[in-house]
DNA sequence: TATCAACACGAAACCGTTTTCGTAACCTTT
DNA sequence: AAAGGTTACGAAAACGGTTTCGTGTTGATA
C-alpha cells in the first residue's frame, strides 16, 4: 500500500522547498528550467496528484454541488439528476446527492450538513412535507450565507433564488384542450393528495381550459390519491360513480393504474375514454395502451439548473445578477391513450 | 450576507485563544466551567458549525462515499443507490455519485478524481466497456492506495475487493425450472449483446437447467439485443422463426417489449407463452400482463455494500480482514406472465 | 515559606496546498 | 568597484480546524 504523495514528500526527496515544488508543477516562471523539469519528471513518475481537500480549504471552493431531492427511485428526478450530473461533470464539478425522502427533517439535516463547507451550491426540489409546512428557514439560511441555490420543479414563491420549472399550468391547459378538441366533455383530473405546487398549477390549467370552454368544473370529476400505495378500489369507485370520457393525471403511475382499472371495467381506450399523464417515463412508453403524456424534459431541466448554479458559483461576488426563473416548455407526446 | 463563523472569530470576540474555543466546544475538562459556558452560549447564539473541509483535512477522512455506476436512469441502480444513501446517511456519510455512462474513460476519470482525497471509499458497478475491455488498472490504483472498494452486481474476479452480487446463475436456473415445471420445452433466452458478467451467469443457469432436464440448448432459441434502442423487428423475426413457449429475459425492458410483440402476433400470455424477466421494476408491476420477474433486491444490496464499505473505512488499519463476497438471493415474484 | 500539584489556558505544530514576500547570488552597467 | 537589476529559490502565512505541550497562577502541603 503506497501512501499518497504530497508536495512535502517531493520536496524532501529532491532537496528543494515545498514552495518550489508547488511552483514548478504549475510552470511558474520563478523557477529555473532544470528544477522545473526535475520536479515535473519526479511528479509524473510517482503519479503525484494534489489533494482535493487541501485545495478546497485553500481555495474556499470544493467543486462539489449538493443535490437534494425528495426521491431517487422516481423517473423524473432521475432524469433531472442525469442532466445535473452531466453538465456539472463537464464543468469539473462533482455531485453530492441527498435524498430527503419527502421528509422535512431529512431535508433540513442534509442541507445544513452540506452547507458547512462541503459544497459550493445547491440544487434542490422541495419535499412534500416542506411544501405543506411552508417552512423554508433552512433555505433562507443557505442563501443568507451567500451559498447559491437553484430550485427546480417543486419550488415556492417564498424562497427567492434561481428556479427552473415546467410551464405546468399552460401544458395542462393544452392537454385539456386536446381532450376538448376530441369532443370530450366529462374530463376528470386525477391528482395528488398532498400539496405540491406542480399539482396545483396543473389543476389550474385544467380548470382554465374547462371554464374557457364553458364547461363547469365538477367536484365529482376530481380524484385525489395518496402519493404512494394507491388503492385500486378507490379508482374503481371513482370511475363507477362518474361518467368520464377523458382523464388528465398529474403523473404516469396514476394514469397507468387507472387505465388498467377502466379496461377491467370494460372500457376501451382511447375510444371510450382518453388518458393523458405527466412524466413521460418508462411506464408511458411500455404501458398498454401506450400513454400519451407530457414530457417534462427532466434532463434538460437538470442541465439548465446546473448551468444556472455554476454560473452563480463562478461569478465574482459583487456583480450580483437578479434571480431568474427559467421555464421549460412541456411537450405532449402522443401515444395510444388518446385519439390523435 | 453573513459570513460563516470560525473559531478564530469566536476567539477574537470572547478574547480567548482559538484552542480554548475548540476545547470548550468539545467540553474538554481542561477548560473552566465559566469559559466553557460562555463559549458554548456564544457558539449557539451565532449558530457556529465547524467547517467540514477543515475537519476532513485534519482528520484525513471526509465522511464521503464515492458511488460510480453506469447509469442512473435505470431502476435497479436507482434502488441500489437508495440503499447506499440510506445506510450511509445513517452512519453520517454523504454520497458523491458519478455516472460512468457505460464508458470506460468516464469511469477512470471519475474514480481518479474522487480518489484524490474527496472520498473515504468507493462503491462501484462496472461499466459495460470496462467489462469488455477487462481493464481494471484504475481499480488497482485505488486499492493499492488503501482506499476501500466495494463492487456490486457488475463485478469481476480480476479485482480483489469486497463484493455484493446476486445469485444470478442459481436464480436463472430456478426460473427455467419453473418453466419446465409448467411443461414448457421451447424456452428462449433473451440477453444483452454486450458482455456483462451477470448476463453470462444467468445464461449459465439457463443452460444448466435445460441440460439437467435433458433438453438440448438450441442456438436459435437465444436472442441477443443491444442494451439500448432495441429494434422491435428483430424480436418479431425471432419469434416468427422459432417456436417458443417460454422466455427468460435478463431484464424487464426486453421482457415487456417482447410481450408486446408476441401479443401483437396473436399469442396469449401466459397460455401460449410465458415470460420471466429480471429487475422487478416499475414496468413489471404495471405491464400488461404484469410480469413475473426476479427481484434483485437492489435496496438491500446497496445497504449491504454500504455496510461493508463503512466497516472497512472505520476499521483500524492493521487488522486486515479478508475480502468478502456477499451473495444476495434473488426472489421470483410471480405475476401474470406465468401460470402459477 | 518553599515546594508542588492541579487548574486553566495559550502557543504552536499539523493536515496539504497556494501565494506573497524576502533575499542570497549572480550579472550588468558605468 | 559600487550600484542596481535579475534570477531562483525559500520562509512563512493562510485556509479552519485539532491536539500536544508548555506555563503562569492558585491552593495545598510540608
Amino acid at each position: 500500500m503506497k501512501r499518497k504523495l504530497t508536495l512535502k514528500d517531493i520536496a524532501r526527496e529532491l532537496e528543494v522547498s515545498i514552495s518550489t515544488v508547488s511552483k514548478a508543477l504549475k510552470n511558474s516562471e520563478e523557477i529555473g528550467r532544470d528544477t522545473t523539469e526535475k520536479v515535473q519528471a519526479f511528479a509524473k513518475l510517482y503519479n503525484y496528484r494534489p489533494n482535493n481537500i487541501a485545495l478546497s480549504l485553500k481555495n474556499k471552493r470544493t467543486k462539489n454541488i449538493g443535490v437534494v431531492i425528495p426521491d431517487i427511485v422516481h423517473y423524473f428526478f432521475t432524469t433531472v439528476f442525469r442532466g445535473i450530473e452531466k453538465y456539472s461533470n463537464l464543468k469539473g464539478y462533482n455531485v453530492i446527492v441527498c435524498v430527503s425522502d419527502e421528509a422535512f427533517d431529512k431535508e433540513v439535516i442534509n442541507t445544513e450538513l452540506l452547507a458547512n463547507g462541503s459544497i459550493d451550491g445547491f440544487i434542490m426540489s422541495l419535499s412534500a412535507e416542506t411544501q405543506s409546512k411552508m417552512d423554508f428557514h433552512h433555505l433562507l439560511e443557505i442563501t443568507e450565507q451567500g451559498i447559491p441555490l437553484v430550485l427546480f420543479d417543486r419550488v415556492d414563491d417564498h424562497v427567492t433564488c434561481d428556479k427552473v420549472i415546467l410551464n405546468d399550468k399552460e401544458i395542462a391547459y393544452q392537454a385539456v384542450k386536446k381532450f376538448l378538441g376530441n369532443r370530450r366533455k366529462n374530463i376528470a383530473l386525477i391528482t395528488t393528495e398532498s400539496y405540491f405546487n406542480v399539482s396545483v398549477k396543473r389543476a389550474e390549467g385544467y380548470e382554465e381550459a374547462l371554464i374557457e370552454a364553458g364547461i363547469p368544473v365538477r367536484r365529482e370529476l376530481r380524484l385525489t390519491l395518496p402519493y404512494r400505495d394507491v388503492n385500486e378500489n378507490e379508482m374503481r369507485q371513482f370511475f363507477s360513480a362518474a361518467k368520464v370520457d377523458a382523464v388528465l393525471c398529474v403523473n404516469e403511475i396514476f394514469a397507468v393504474q387507472c387505465m388498467a382499472v377502466v379496461q377491467k371495467m370494460g372500457m376501451k381506450i382511447p375510444d371510450d375514454i382518453e388518458f393523458i399523464g405527466f412524466t413521460d417515463g418508462m411506464l408511458s412508453k411500455y404501458s398498454n395502451p401506450t400513454l400519451t403524456t407530457v414530457a417534462q424534459h427532466g434532463e434538460r431541466m437538470g442541465e439548465i439548473a446546473a448551468e444556472m448554479l455554476i454560473e452563480r458559483i463562478e461569478t465574482e461576488i459583487g456583480e450580483e445578477k437578479p434571480f431568474r426563473t427559467e421555464i421549460i416548455e412541456g411537450t405532449i407526446v402522443e401515444r395510444g391513450s388518446t385519439v390523435n
